[in-house]
DNA sequence: ACTTGACCTCGACCGAACTCGAGGTCGCAT
DNA sequence: ATGCGACCTCGAGTTCGGTCGAGGTCAAGT
């Protein structure tokens, strides 16, 4: 029952996943290293992937887009079952405490958004005047570290 | 008019503005570097700044977080009048090009949200129904690189 | 005059997220 | 059995956004 010749296996090579997924072998094999993913090997060491691994990457893939750090999409990974489907119980507490990140998010750019057109408004020569110069809320701490989230279109700005 | 013996002096030392806008003092001198903020210097060759550069800071900041590089921050404020108070004209024509970002970027938040959102709906269990995991859009490309938006909250996920 | 703290430069280092290259092995087709 | 591409490991290199430390100067208070 494994499958005849089929052309969907259940084992993936290391190339096969990359191709599928777009990610490249050099970041899987990075991504596995840091335990966001898992392999098996074949007799002669070559890795060898459950076709589950290409839901995980669109799953890593998607929440590195939103600006979350390996590390953290890895711990929250680890909450799922190790390596097998995951129980739409496990999906639910994931994607709520995920929810509630990209809302926060989301809110953030929001208010940005709006303060930067109000500024239009204000003129902004005013330093007094200008929501968007004055650090109330967001503006006030200032984290360490260097924060990054690359623009995907290439030429938006600059 | 140099101003008497005021509390809101018109040039500042790096010391100052780093209490004043919270950017640590080794982040200024990097700023000034890379070409994003400016300075004059004291006869012993420290740094005075303009008080207008509290303003600039803030500005960095608030498009830091937003996820713009340091290079797409310090090319769209170049475009403002070298050192001096912007127009209005100035800004708006900065804000628009800002804005247009930021409304690409909640749009892209939002749409992953909401996929997420679906996601529990359909139990997530099969890949082929569903969105979130289906790379169509966004998830198609991968850029090289190491993209990266550090969570300034303490401990939303993790 | 002296001390103290804030400031200067410059180069090394950090961590995140990868990529690249060297040198070697696996496995499949012919 | 031979060739060839896809795979392996491991260490070094890259970019971004900084921080740190050494070694020295400036400026203000006593």
């Amino acid at each position: 029952m494994v499958g005849g010749v089929g052309k969907l296996p259940n084992v993936l090579t290391i190339g096969e996943v990359s191709r599928r997924s777009g990610v490249p072998h050099t970041a899987l094999r990075f991504y596995e290293e840091r335990g966001l993913i898992t392999s098996e090997r074949t007799a002669g060491n070559q890795r060898k992937y459950a076709r589950a691994v290409l839901r995980r990457l669109a799953f890593i893939r998607t929440a590195q887009r939103v600006g979350l750090s390996l590390e953290e999409i890895r711990d929250a990974l680890a909450t799922l079952p190790a390596g097998r489907t995951p129980t739409k119980t496990d999906w639910t507490r994931l994607s709520n405490l995920w929810r509630g990140e990209l809302d926060a998010r989301i809110d953030a750019m929001q208010r940005l958004r709006d303060r930067l057109t109000a500024c239009i408004g204000c003129g902004c020569l005013s330093l007094k005047s200008c929501n968007l110069m004055n650090k109330d809320d967001e503006l006030a701490a200032y984290g360490p570290g260097a924060p990054r989230l690359r623009a995907r279109s290439e030429g938006g700005i600059g």
